[in-house]
DNA sequence: GTGGTGTTGTAAGACGTTTTAATCCTCCCC
DNA sequence: GGGGAGGATTAAAACGTCTTACAACACCAC
């Protein structure tokens, strides 16, 4: 135990021992870490010389504590294992990692109590900002933080009120582009397949939809919900279909859920895309490898993640001259084998 | 601005307003909120009244610095974008958040710069513990963390010094497996696609199919290395096999990879299982999807981030009493059309 | 009553950093 | 050589909580 490698000293080394060590006042040592131009050159070198030989490593709680700010941001999804979140997720961490902050990865499972005690938990830890996907469209959600004086960005929706970024993607539009396709592919009954509507993202999708059929002046959506937007769920879906009179199509408000609907429907003999066509949404990696290659609605979603961690650190840097920003992605149609009749 | 809903006032409501509210010194808000039996069931609810009215949310830094332990731990995957890795965040984070605890994610992205800087980080932050999939073998690379007295505990790894828990699966019998099958299957010539061997993962189950390979008395195993477990990665390595004299197996070291071989093979008419048996690792829940389904080994990813997470909060919250634990799973092997001559 | 015992509550000093206002130089110009 | 001017550095006071003594109190047995 004697011989650490670095000279990290059971007598914690804080700014004060880099002091010493560099023969300069603590307060020059925060000045070289907060404000290196504010020191003369030899000076800092000095310090970071000292910082290096002793292998002193700042205290953020200490530092957050005074200076009201940290380094670190929270991000809530929905639900980390599916793709798409991940796929935030990883933007968003690729980002921040970049910049040197920590990112505080918080899942909602899609239920408000826990996003509530997570965001307090987020406000406790005095993170500097926020990304979240929320759970529903009550903006009062987000109280616990305003009063903190804590940042949000909206990821994957809508503002939800006037001074507040947000980085989202048109699933009206990705709901429209999904049933065009659809009828113009010949498909007139339609199924939509969501979880609940409360999910913006379900709504809107579904909202899409309707519009397209309206628009279309032919065809007609039924709508079918299940619990969440797993591929069980669509499992589950899939033998209420078949349980029923089949549709002509199926548009799944995600990939998981096409995926869990086709295995089913090809386990029973089903033949898609030439008795059903077959939709999935968010164009996930593996939407092209089942044995019916999905067609899709895609997102940008790595970039959505990168793109909105950017706007949230210039608010926290700059928030007097920051511009919030509602920043829209439109989405792409893929279309693949499940939509080739 | 004037009504918010809730009491939070402008100047922040601290343990000092709250203990003038309930009529009672700070040190009693404190001893509340940290060893709530030390103080009278009357008093206790008078304060947690007071908590309430005034929508006091306790300081998580000024916690943390006077007391030296937070509520944050720390976890670094490889990569979020991959499903395995994806199921390990959730299962860590879910037990985290039950426990009331704050999870800061971090991605190495396999690069041991990365994974240091990160370490760093997390060391800064003052996390309690940290969950690692480390990068290599090398044990110093915790050293940070120990100097600082932060328990590690290794995930989807095997311990790299005596004191210290780790949580893992035996690759080694994985690819043993695996390559039973494979020559059970009437494969002779198999060749075996994975990251870097730095990547103990890859190397283990290397070991493991060479092993089956000796036991059986029969068979080969060529090795082809690309640059990292994604499906890209996959596509190439498919390229390349197909450049040469097709193998009679392929084996890769993950689902993404094969996904990616099995892309490639599909495209250019190669017909598999027929021609080409396939295999992958990790089971994710898209093996089962693609056109020709994978055969894999399958992992407890989402139990192994529950338990690896159980383990850092116990060694945590009594640090003497913990026994360090080395938990390793047995993997399984699924087969799927992808191995049915 | 008195002294002991146990329980509740309090006062005040950390924790390690940032920051403000003040001090110290050095250099330059008249 | 005196008088700034202006940059580099410092001293000391925060930041909001936890914790260590210690005081207050009630209760009980003698």
């Amino acid at each position: 135990m004697t011989s650490d490698s670095s000279g990290g000293r059971d007598g914690a080394v804080g700014i004060r021992e880099v002091a010493a060590e560099a023969g300069v006042s603590p307060g020059t040592v925060s000045n070289v870490l907060n404000r290196p131009d504010r020191v003369a050159a030899a000076t800092r070198e000095r310090v970071l010389q000292a910082i290096e030989t002793l292998g002193f490593v700042r205290n953020g709680s200490a530092s957050r504590l005074r200076a009201g700010r940290g380094r670190l941001v929270g991000l809530m999804v929905h639900d980390l294992a599916n793709p798409f979140f991940a796929g935030l997720a990883s933007g968003v961490e690729d980002l921040m990692s970049e910049r040197g902050h920590g990112v505080i990865l918080c899942s909602s499972a899609t239920s408000s109590e826990r996003e509530a005690r997570n965001l307090r938990m987020l406000a406790e830890q005095g993170v500097r900002g926020v990304l979240v996907t929320p759970v529903d469209d009550r903006p009062e959600r987000l109280a616990v933080l305003r009063e903190r004086g804590i940042a949000a960005v909206m990821l994957d929706h809508a503002a939800t009120r006037p001074h507040q970024c947000a980085v989202s993607v048109d699933d009206v539009t990705g709901g429209r582009l999904a049933v065009d396709h659809l009828l113009e592919r010949g498909a007139a009954d339609i199924a939509y397949v969501s979880g609940p509507v409360s999910l913006r993202q379900c709504a809107d999708r579904l909202t899409g939809a309707r519009a397209a059929v309206e628009a279309a002046g032919r065809g007609t959506v039924s709508h079918l919900v299940v619990d969440d937007l797993t591929a069980a769920s669509g499992e589950k879906a899939g033998e209420r279909l078949l349980a029923g009179d089949l549709p002509d199509a199926v548009f799944c408000a995600n990939d998981l859920l096409a995926m869990g609907v086709l295995r089913v429907l090809l386990r029973q003999g089903v033949r898609v895309p030439r008795q059903v066509l077959l939709m999935g949404y968010d164009d996930i990696e593996y939407a092209s490898a089942p044995a019916v290659p999905l067609s899709s609605v895609r997102q940008p979603t790595y970039r959505l993640g990168r793109i909105a961690a950017e706007l949230l650190l210039d608010e926290c840097d700059d928030p007097e001259g920051h511009a919030h920003q509602q920043i829209r992605f439109q989405p792409e149609l893929v279309a693949r084998e499940s939509t080739r009749p």
